[in-house]
DNA sequence: ATAATACTCGAACATGCGTTCTTCGTCAAG
DNA sequence: CTTGACGAAGAACGCATGTTCGAGTATTAT
């Protein structure tokens, strides 16, 4: 009848890669081969072996012989640029920015967001970044609402002019993200909002630069389970 | 009173929750026991065992007993997987919204984003993703910004209430995003930003829904390289 | 038909790896 | 001091899992 098999991927070749990368997805490590075996109606361990030996072939997988569930897909790259940045709290306007520490890990942190590192600044340290949840209506100025997710920067308390910054003013309690701007007689915040008037700071007045924003996230629809 | 640690994560939590991601993000798979305590100066595989079952109880890791590398991080996505959305075009108020056709591949697209899977809604189907890029500031009702990106997700021209929807007012040539929401009259188009007012749309007026919006993504600080 | 592949099966084998038990030292509370 | 919780170690146990082998059945080529 038919050819058996043509070349490139078989019928089983193609359902054991499949259930390979859901496996993964699903649990979190890979399966072993008496699951791939069940998973694709293959009764035997040694056929399943020869498959995944064909697939290692293919450069489809790779397995580290003798250890258990030692295969990994080779696409879908196991190296991707991306990394976890931590969500170190929330940020309210008339309340100080939760800056992390140091020491600050993101396994201490409530969560973390995964980003991409092509999405953020090319000579962007890991380590400086952190992430806050915007909590309430009061950003809006600065197009961002409640939920958003604001990644920043930590800046060491400087700021240079035209960068998005967060800034904590001492004198009036009160927590905002605008344009930077350093002025002869002092400070301009300029909102992202083009309709909205700046805030002009005086020189004597004490402000705090948190951070500079380099990235807002608004996740819409995440309801969805 | 106090006890001998302080609460949460000690010393070695922190060790084998690090080993425990670059194991995974290095192998593709989780470790065993018996590496974790090489990993971390933890000569018996009954200590890790018992700090497994520890970092088990604050909810840091899942295990699944009895089988090999059965341990997966619980924050953020085990695996580290994310794909590009296909940037299909420009938004903008006057023009109708660019949506890429069916066989469309984001190999043919000018660019694409990166975008982590964690982020968005779990079941969205890679295929029916795809970005846009806002061109002028006409979405500020939206509290969307020029420049920034805009996923949305295809419906096949259906919307549910209380979803951001992009629509197309062929009778206002006006391409708009808004929260959509039936009403008994017709439609009501309901903006982000709630200091500014909806737009009511007739029974008979058409109204083409182009696609859910998913996500917004702000880069701000694009900084040359 | 015969040979040569490609594929399938089941079973035995060896060991990887999670689990459990016993023992020991330290520190805080009673 | 005694007790008990906590942290740590090592060994033994046993199932889980990768590996190998011998044999059987299609499919294709010669």
């Amino acid at each position: 009848m038919m050819a058996r098999k043509a070349k490139g991927l078989g019928e089983r070749h193609k359902k054991i890669l499949k259930f390979l990368e859901s496996h993964q997805s699903r649990e979190g490590f890979p399966p072993t081969i008496r699951e791939i075996g069940e998973a694709t109606d293959i009764s035997s361990t040694s056929v399943v072996n020869y498959y995944l030996d064909q697939l290692e072939k293919m450069g489809k997988i790779e397995r580290q012989r003798k250890i258990s569930r030692g295969i990994s897909l080779t696409e879908s790259s196991p190296l991707v640029d991306m990394f976890k940045i931590p969500v170190a709290g929330r940020i309210v306007a008339g309340e100080p920015i939760p800056v992390p520490a140091s020491d600050f890990t993101y396994f201490d942190a409530e969560s973390s967001v995964d980003v991409a590192r092509s999405l953020l600044p090319s000579r962007s340290d890991t380590d400086e970044l952190f992430a806050l949840e915007v909590d309430g209506d009061s950003m809006i100025d600065a197009m961002i609402n409640d939920g958003d997710i604001v990644v920043m920067k930590s800046t060491g308390g400087e700021a240079k002019n035209g960068e998005m910054v967060a800034v904590w003013l001492p004198e009036r309690d009160e927590t905002t993200l605008k344009y930077f701007y350093k002025e002869s007689e002092g400070y301009r915040l300029q909102p992202a909002n083009p309709t909205m008037e700046p805030i002009h700071i005086g020189k004597d007045e004490p402000l705090e630069i948190k951070g500079k924003v380099v990235m807002v996230i608004r996740q819409i629809d995440k309801t969805v389970i």
